[in-house]
DNA sequence: GACATCGTAGGACGATTGTCCTATTTTCAT
DNA sequence: ATGAAAATAGGACAATCGTCCTACGATGTC
């Protein structure tokens, strides 16, 4: 088989292990035996687990520009986009409520670890602050919108968190309408 | 030295470990190491990893409870005793910085692990959220003391995520301002 | 002071971890 | 068809993991 393609499986198992097992209970053998190759030719594609890992989140933080593109391109207004980003949470509800947010629990994991790539899970949640930041302003909140943006990720964040703990779909929407009542006030209220 | 003296250090170190560390990177060596006992040793006081877990939580059961039992005497009023709640953030914000959510963070982590204390993390969470809904009762918010208590909950959760990840004080203070303004419209609004 | 119990130390154990090395097979340009 | 390069397999490796066992030192009762 082709290298890429062999590599592309590899990183396409890693993101799905890390995310259902997490980062450090995932390991070389897990990969391998789901993408039935051996755990030596590992080494061929990839030097170090980091280094899987920083690919792995590459791969999210492309994965994740391209799904903002998308919105960009679909929604009529930002009002709209931002919608999308907060019904992030009931479609990927099933996900969410077995294994927790992908962003913030491979954050939460990497600070314990003190591990290399910290900056790089951070850098996730940077994506989205700065597209959210961008939305705030196109709805002309330009003096606030990196606070805007920032409360409403932390608002998706805890949602996710307890969602998981408490696996309460209904939770999970009521907040979700709630984050989308207080968006459109967002327009009226310039502070 | 007495066995519960020594059992109470084991408890404690772990307590903390487990919280900087999170609870499968952190060995028996690292416990033993910390407690300056032998490895050997530890299998008189517990008999395994998992059997610590468990009592690990328990002490932070205990301790939470201590803690709400205290405000319950301290706080004038049940919008008090929320406000002592949301203040936490602020108290312990140079650990939430580093560490995360000592009880979020665990949840998240055992979630992934699909282990067998899971539902003793989320027992964790279930305390703070009768107590909270308790105060929103004696606020006179009975019809949706729940829904509120896990909004709060929530916002929490987000906000000690995001703290984890971005280490940004404003932000916290910031939130916990803004969960405060929150609280206040709790009394007048009956939903 | 003898003795049983409690507490501790240290190491053995099998399994698993990430990493690395060396054959062997597959692929493909010439 | 042949040879170089790419890709894979399988195992060796040192270290570490949780667990367990046995022997030694401390403690306190009779």
């Amino acid at each position: 088989m082709s290298s890429k393609a062999t590599r592309d499986h590899i990183i396409e198992a890693a993101d799905r292990l890390f995310y259902q097992q997490g980062f450090e209970h995932t390991s070389f053998s897990d990969i391998a035996e789901d993408v039935q190759i051996s755990r030596g030719n590992f080494y061929y594609h990839f030097k170090t687990k980091d280094d899987i890992l920083e690919t792995v989140i590459e791969a999210r933080l492309s994965d994740r520009q391209v799904m903002l593109d998308q919105w960009e391109r679909d929604g009529q207004t930002p009002e709209d986009r931002i919608r999308s980003f907060i019904h992030i949470l009931i479609n990927n509800r099933a996900d969410i409520e077995k294994y927790g947010c992908p962003i913030g629990t491979l954050a939460a994991e990497l600070a314990k670890l003190d591990h290399a790539s910290q900056g790089g899970a951070t850098g996730l949640f940077t994506l989205f602050r700065h597209w959210l930041r961008q939305q705030f302003i196109q709805m002309g909140r330009s003096a606030d919108a990196d606070e805007l943006a920032m409360h409403l990720l932390a608002r998706s964040q805890g949602v996710a968190a307890l969602a998981n703990s408490f696996k309460d779909e209904k939770f999970i929407r009521r907040e979700v309408e709630d984050m989308c009542d207080w968006l459109k006030t967002c327009t009226q209220n310039p502070s």
